[in-house]
Formats: structure tokens, sequence, C-alpha cells
DNA sequence: CGAATAGTGTCTATAAGACATTATACT
DNA sequence: AGTATAATGTCTTATAGACACTATTCG
């Protein structure tokens, strides 16, 4: 960010500035993300992320899009974890002029459906696999957002604790291994499991009520621990996708 | 994004838009940031990252950071890593008004220094540590986009083959390992070093010239493999610090 | 020959993968 | 009792960490 101007009065192009929101959550064992309909061109009656454009010159980027998580979601974003996935600013992305698009990836424990007549009203929670699969058409360039922000979602699932985002302050070692089967999509051997985790130093903690529901044995109740990274990190034996960078190609 | 307004012509706030270029390369054993000297206000004579204002409103992001590349450090981006770190958009980064910046994160293997007179006449490989530590000031919030782009980087080093980026086309097992210990830092055990590469599938391939230079035995020649994953990954030692989210910091 | 750098091998400790059994609740 | 879910243990294998020696060049 230097000097410009080889013209003297030269003065650089202005642009719209929108957020996208990637919110994914776990629902019957599946990862699932917000999708609205959209009620106005362009993309009429298709789906597409939550979000909107900046409010006003003054707001932060980060604010809009906690902002749009209230008013698109019905989500409190202080409650959710909420991180940038990256900027979108290909020309042509959106028909109604220049939009550059900065997109966020925010993780949800399960929630109730959205309520009818809300702020959320038009909100579904669809199955991940079902978007990017392109079996779901979605609005824009959102697809690749969306695949973009799952992949950082299941890459961090591997070194980082964010599995306990998906889950409620407490938690048993199964639903904790449900996120990472839904997330993942594919099966965790239980023992091995609870092994890796019962021992990585800060990754949950016990949590009060020893015991809980159910039709079998009551499982132990745990809360996130103090740890943010997991070391050694937790292993998807499928070899991973190596994630370019958002928005476009890697070169070179 | 959806439907905006509740007011009927309401209207987006315009933006202007930058791109920024953390430029990594490994020199003296050393990782070395290019930065450039400011010519002019705002934070004149304070060094920056290169990096400028989208060319006109249809230049795509991406582009105007290759463009840049060429126009202030004289780099070639079809030779070069590049790829998204993320968008920084604080309402008070640039004095000059709303800018958001996308930050990019460009690898380059060892280069000759930047001419003077030429279009980098200014630029400078400075040790990545001094800016980190705040002991060599930067302007605007570019020491945060550094650190974040350094942390990238560092990141990717373990479950990627991004080192090879910081090497030429051949290039040998020890000056592979330089880049590890330069970027990451710390000392890493040759021999458990050079096991671990050449038993990782695609990571590195033999190259023509089987011999070299020097003053000892000559070492054999490598160049990229055909892999771009490392798994089971390159690790350091040293905990790793789990990185925030771009730009601003993340929530409960 | 000595100095310098490259390349290889062995032992050990840690952790992952595969797998079976016991424990505690419910009906 | 029978069923359902939770919890734990053992064996094997892969790989990282620590460490010492041999190989090939130059002067």
């Amino acid at each position: 960010m230097t000097d410009e101007p080889s013209d003297e009065d030269w003065s650089p192009p202005l642009v719209m500035l929108a957020v996208d929101l990637v919110i994914l959550t776990v629902r019957e064992r599946t990862l699932r993300i917000l999708l609205v309909e959209r009620g106005v061109p362009p993309f009429a009656g298709m789906l597409a992320l939550p979000g909107g454009f900046l409010g006003d010159e003054a707001e932060d980027v980060r604010l809009a899009a906690t902002r749009e998580l209230a008013e698109e979601a019905g989500l409190d974003a202080t409650t959710l974890h909420l991180e940038q996935i990256g900027a979108y600013g290909a020309p042509a992305r959106d028909p109604r002029g220049r939009v550059i698009s900065v997109a966020y990836l925010a993780i949800a424990p399960r929630l109730p459906d959205p309520v009818p007549g809300s702020d959320a009203a038009d909100a579904r929670w669809e199955p991940a696999t079902a978007v990017l699969s392109g079996q779901l058409p979605v609005a824009f360039d959102h697809r690749e957002i969306i695949a973009d922000g799952i992949e950082q979602a299941r890459a961090k699932l591997e070194h980082t604790t964010l599995a306990t985002a998906f889950c409620h302050e407490n938690f048993t070692i199964t639903e904790l291994q449900h996120v990472y089967e839904a997330v993942w999509d594919l099966r965790l051997d239980p023992r091995n499991f609870a092994r890796k985790v019962r021992r990585t130093e800060g990754f949950v903690a016990p949590a009060g009520t020893p015991r809980r529901t159910g039709s079998g044995r009551p499982a132990q109740l745990f809360q996130r621990g103090e740890g943010r990274v997991l070391y050694p990190p937790m292993t998807r034996a499928t070899t991973a996708t190596v994630t370019g960078t958002p928005g476009e190609e890697t070169a070179g």
C-alpha cells in the first residue's frame, strides 16, 4: 500500500462491500448449513447464504457479520464461534455491480428450527452434502464460499478444539464423536476416539452432573477445556484435500 | 446476501478496496519479508507492505495482487506461490477513508536484491522476527497482517508441501531443511528430517543432475513432487499457537 | 590427510488402528 | 432377563525423537 498516482488526480474505484455467512450445525448426525430463500432479484426464489451489505460507511466488517447473524438467522454472535473465511471479489460475481464479499464461518450447536414469522422465517437447515455436490443449487458464487467454509471447518477440527463449538455447554464424548463424524462424513471407532479425547490435555473437562438421560448406561458429561490446540492432531484417515485460497485459484 | 431495504431507496455504502502483499523468502537462513518505504502520506517514510488500490472497477482482486506484485516488487506472479490471507476492514485502519484491504501471501525463492532505480527501488528484505516483535515498526495495521500471513505460512508448512515454494526448481534436502528452520525459527535434526522428506510420498522427486557445488560431499538434487498434502504432517515440536481469524478477534 | 558436508542405520517412546469385554442403566 | 449405551483394556504397527557412523568431495 504505497503511492498510487502516476496520474495526479487519480482516485481509487469504489466498490460495494457485503458479508456472507456460512453457518454450520449438526442435526440428525448430519452437517447442515443455514440457507435463506431470496425474496428479490437477482436469484429471487433461490437459496443463498445469509448476509448483506455493510450497514453504513463506519461499520466494522465483523460487526456487519454479527448484525446479519442476528437479523437474518436470529442468532446471537456472542454465543457462537465466528471466524473469517476470506474475501470473494470476482468482478462478475454479483449482477448488481461490483460487490466484494467477506465471508464468515459460524458454528452453532443444535438449535430449534427457525420460527416462521420471525426474522429468520425463510431460513432452512440444508444438508451440506447436497450443496457441495451441486444437487441443491445456490445463488451467486455461494457454492464456492460454502465449500471453502466447510473445508476450513473440517481442517480446524483436526488440530483445534473447534468441535466443541458444535456442542452445547455440557456434552458427552459420544456427542462430540457425532460432531466429528458429521463434519467429516465418516465413522470413527468409539474406543479410540474416547481415548484420544480424554488423553488430550485441555480438550474437555468433566462437567457437573455426572450422569444423564437415556435407555442405556448414563454418560459422563463434559465441557470445553482450556486448550485450543490439539497436539497431536485428530486424524481423519481419509487423505485430506489441500484447500486453495478463498475466492480464486492458486497460481504457480 | 438477501434483500436489504426496509427503506426503499437505501443503497449500500461504497468503500475503497486495496490489496496488500506479504511476500516471504529465506535469506541467510532467516525468514524475511519484503517491505517498501512509503514516499507519501499517510505514514510517509515508514515501512509498509507492498500493495495498492484496485486499478479499476472491473479488475479482479487477485489480479490486482499480481499486478502490484509486478509493479512494486518486480516479481512475476506466474512463478510464485500466491494465496489469500484474508480481508482487513476495521473502520479506522486507513486515515484516508474507508479502505478494505485484501491481503495475500506470496512465497518466493531467494532472489537478487531489489535493483535501485527499478520499480522496486525502495523495497527491502527485512527479518520477519524484527517485524513480529515490534522492533521494526510498520504502517497501518500491517503488523497484524504480517503476523497472520506468517502464521499461515508456518501452519501450511506442517501439512502441505509449501516449503518447496521457497526453493528454486532444483534443491537439496538440506536447503529444504533450512526453509523449515528459517520459517519456524528452530533447529531440526538432519537425519530425521531427511527420513521424513524422503519417505513422504510425493513431497520431492529426484532431479536431473545428481551432484553439485561445495566443499564437502556433493548433495543429491530434488524437485517438487506431485503431492500437495503431507500426511502425516511435519511436526514442529513447539506447541503451535492457534491462529485467530484474519482482521479481528474470535468471539465467544 | 584433515575438514566439511551428505547420507544412512538403530534403538526407543509415543500414539494410532484394530478389536472384545465389562458396566450401568432401561423395559 | 434382555437390550441398549457407556466405558475401559490389550495387542500390534507406524512414526517421531534421539543419537553415531560411513561416504564423498575439496584443499
